[in-house]
Parts: structure tokens; sequence; C-alpha cells
DNA sequence: CGAAAATTCAATCAAAATCAACCAATAAAT
DNA sequence: ATTTATTGGTTGATTTTGATTGAATTTTCG
């Protein structure tokens, strides 16, 4: 067997188990554990899979920024819950806004409807609207370092061409009085606008924001359904729930996943 | 047999089994080791194949197409020095237009000036203008699946919203008539819409693409400086040379990349 | 928690396979 | 007939491989 079709093989059991034994690789390709070894020395530096005890595993990424994509493996059961639940209110054909953001982009693994057109300001967005075969607009704008949104005039005067079915929005504060806010008041510029041109709204946000009122209000209680979690602050909760359309996942976190 | 019919044998050994053992090829050709060995040495400079050790492979481009992320990782040392090249005309306090590809995208690394504001149409180079921290625009419109570009309507109003000192371009074609050009109209749009507003342009394009003429033209070959490899072809070479402000980089391939 | 046992690792070396360079023999061209 | 190009075999050099070693790591167990 020639070198090229051993890593060939290699790499071809690491995509189908994720990890891989070294005794399974020898297994695999009847080559002895040194010659395997080298390999997996060799492949690591071309950065097609990481070493770890004992044997392989498939990289975090393929996407050049590990910290993005991660985010996105990493989705948390109470985020891929609420993506889920936000999923569900998605009809064939529906024109949607979904904002920048880790909790908005859970949504898009459960879209369903078909012909659904997603326009959004958030590259994570993008790139995993793209991979699920929407038809995708992007709002153009300045891109902002860490949420990697799409903000500033040239994102507002974009927005102004489009009209939402449903827009998803995705927040760091849910305060009774003050509504819904996010520390960035440009950021929330495009929130707002796009809540405005929407239908519908849906503002994603777990518990944890309840009683949280960051710098910049987008939107009130009541001008969104809020999708949310479980709180244990049953107060708290029932009050937001007076005031809003509240749709609650169960934040049971089965997989352990933080 | 004839030499050449013994090239036709090789070549169509490979296109059905992606690799071969020399010992195949001496079976299949009934030709002696040697004379196979000298056959892929040719066939290599011809970069018709790969070498390999214990016989050849197809060049890696023809196994699979790579996808957007491996594109970025296997930049070819042409590629690089392309972008290395078009770097050095980048000043502080540039305003840039990147075209959407990885030609262009091996520009970024390479981006010395400070103050630099980098105004995009394609999503690989957003990531890559982010992680090297640049100032980052981009213009709307609808991501294009494939090359991942941002097109139509609402790209080409974004984009009348600025100016540019420099636009770098990529393309598919360069043809002494019909000048630079890309099978996609929507894109081709962009291109030249970008070229309009930028004082000065530049294209990039190995010469591989010299004497191709697809769908929709964008440029004439004067309309830019043309970045390119040295070319077998030294009698087109020289014509464009007439034409266009050519600036031409070695296109040694040191690593071996396809 | 910490020591002992077991496993896995990296480094080294000799054997095997493959390679490039060279030479003589053959075929083709002048 | 002489020269030139191509071929096949041989040589020593290079690369790859598998086994062995002691070191490093993980697991087990007291």
């Amino acid at each position: 067997m020639l070198t090229f079709e051993r890593y060939e093989k290699i790499l071809n059991y690491l995509e189908n188990n994720k990890v891989a034994k070294l005794a399974e690789l020898v297994e695999v390709t009847d080559a002895s554990e040194s010659t395997i070894r080298r390999d997996l020395t060799i492949l690591e530096g071309e950065k097609k899979l990481k070493r770890i005890h004992g044997g392989a595993s498939l990289l975090k990424s393929k996407v050049a920024e590990p910290s993005m994509f991660e985010k996105q493996q990493q989705f948390t059961n109470e985020k891929k819950q609420m993506g889920e639940r936000a999923a569900q209110f998605i009809q064939d054909g529906d024109c949607l806004f979904i904002d920048a953001g880790t909790s908005t982009q859970a949504i898009i693994p459960f879209i369903q409807a078909k012909d659904v057109v997603i326009v959004t300001n958030g590259l994570n967005i993008i790139e995993d609207a793209i991979q699920h075969q929407f038809r995708t607009y992007v709002i153009g704008g300045y891109v902002k370092s860490g949420t990697h949104a799409f903000i500033g005039k040239g994102a507002v005067d974009s927005l102004q061409q489009f009209r939402f079915d449903k827009a998803f929005i995705g927040t760091n504060g849910v305060d009774i009085q003050f509504g819904y806010s996010t520390p960035d008041p440009e950021e929330a510029q495009i929130k707002q606008l796009a809540m405005k041109q929407a239908s519908q709204s849906f503002v994603l946000a777990d518990s944890s924001k309840f009683g949280d009122a960051t710098f910049a209000k987008f939107a009130s209680l009541e001008d969104a359904v809020l999708i949310t979690t479980e709180s244990d602050d049953h107060v708290y909760f029932e009050k937001v729930s007076k005031i809003a359309n509240v749709e609650v996942v169960s934040n049971d976190d089965l997989y352990g996943n933080s």
C-alpha cells in the first residue's frame, strides 16, 4: 500500500469515527504501529487531524477561525432547544431575518420549511445558512469585531430594502421595565429596524438574561415573542409572562454540554 | 509501443484508479521500471500527475474539490507570490476593495500597511480580514453558492456608497481581445463597478487563464494592473504585456501543491 | 492522595523498498 | 554508416518501514 493511500484510509476512518485508536488504524491499514505514529505526526502537521493520547481525532473545526465554529459545535442543550422551538414558527415561503449571534444560529439546523429566504447581519449565520442550502442574503455594513455582526450605516441602508415575515433576534438583557437591550447602540439599531420591518418578531434569550438591562434598548417586552428557558426565579418569570408572549423550553442539559 | 501511447495509458490508468503503483504501470504498459520512472518524471513536469513514493497520483485538484477552508489552507505557491506582490502596492491609510475568491484572499496575510480599510463581497475574505484585525466592511447582497460571493441588486447598491484607493479583482479569463471575464454576469457587474469606484485596479490571474474568454466581460486589459505568473506561452505573454501593465511573479511551485 | 503498573510515546537502528544516475544495447534518423 | 534517441538493466544512494529501547504519560490500586 502506498503512503498516500494510507493517509487516505486514516483520514477516512477518522471522518466516520471522529476518533481512532492507534490499534484500530493499524488494523485498518495493515501497517505497523511505528508507521501509523509517523503518519499521525505528519498529518497533524498538515492540520488534517489532531493527535491525542492513544490515537487521533478529527480537528474541532474545519473553519479557519476555530472560535466561531467551536461555538457552533458547542451549542448548549438550552440553545438547541430554543433553536428548535423557534424553528417551529417558520413556514414554507417565509422571508426571515436572523440576527447575528449563537442563539439565533441554533435555529438554522432545525428549519424544515422549504423555500425559506434568510436575510442576516451575522457572519456565523451566513456560513450555516449556506451550508444548509438556504437562499441567503446579507445586509452590508461594518464588521464588528467580537460578535462579527454587520452594523452601521451600510447595514441600516441595506436593511431598509427588505420586509420580513419573521425576525429572530438575540438579546443581552430581558428586563421588565427596560425591555430588551444590548450593549452596543449600533447593534440595537439593527435589531430595532429588523423588528420594525418584520410582521412578527421573536427574541431568543435564556433565563439567565432575566433582570439584565444593558446600555441600549431595542424593544419592549410586548413587541416580540420571547423564546426562553425555565427560570429559577419563578416570580420574575411570571411577571415577564404577564407582559410578553413567552415560549419556554426545558433547560435540562442532558448531554452535559456547558 | 510508442512513447506517446505509453503516456496515454499511464494517465488513463490514473484517471481510473486515482493512484498507481510503479509495478501496476509496468504491468499495464509492458515497459520496464526505468522507463516508467522516466515517464513519470516527464509527466510530472507537465503537471499531468504527481509523483509519490512508490508510484504516482492524480493531481490533488482532480481528486477532490477542496472546500473553501481547504482552499484557504492550500494556497499554492503561485497564489502566495501573487498575493505578496499585490500587497506591496498597498499603502498606509488605503481603502481597498478585495474581490471574493482565493487569489485575492491570498493578499491579506501579506498586508503590512496600517490603518487599511477593507471592503469586500466575499465571505472568505471577511473571515481572513477579521482574523488579521483590519477594519472590514461588507457589501450586502445575495450569497451565491459556490463562490460565496455577494452579488445582485443589494451588492450594487451597497457598493455605490464607497470609493476605493485600490481594487483587487479575481478573474476567470485573460484574453487579448475580450479582456477580463468571468462566467457569471452578476459577478462581472460587481467587479466592474468596484473597478469604476477605485482609483487604481489590480487583477490577479495566474498564467493558465491566458487566452480564456468566459461569458461576461468586466474590463479590458488596459483597465488594470495585471498580477500574474510566468507563462510557457511567451508569445501570448508578450502580447498581453504590450497592452496591460503586467507584474509577473515566478511560478515555481516549491511545495508541490497542485 | 501518591506509588506502582500498564500503556503509550518518541527516538534509534537495521532491513526492505524505492529511487536517481549511469551504462550498454537496441532502434530510429540522417 | 554514423549519429542520435530511447530503452532496460545495474549500481549505490535515499526513503520508508517495522522492531526495539527507554522515557513519558495515563491508569490502577493501596
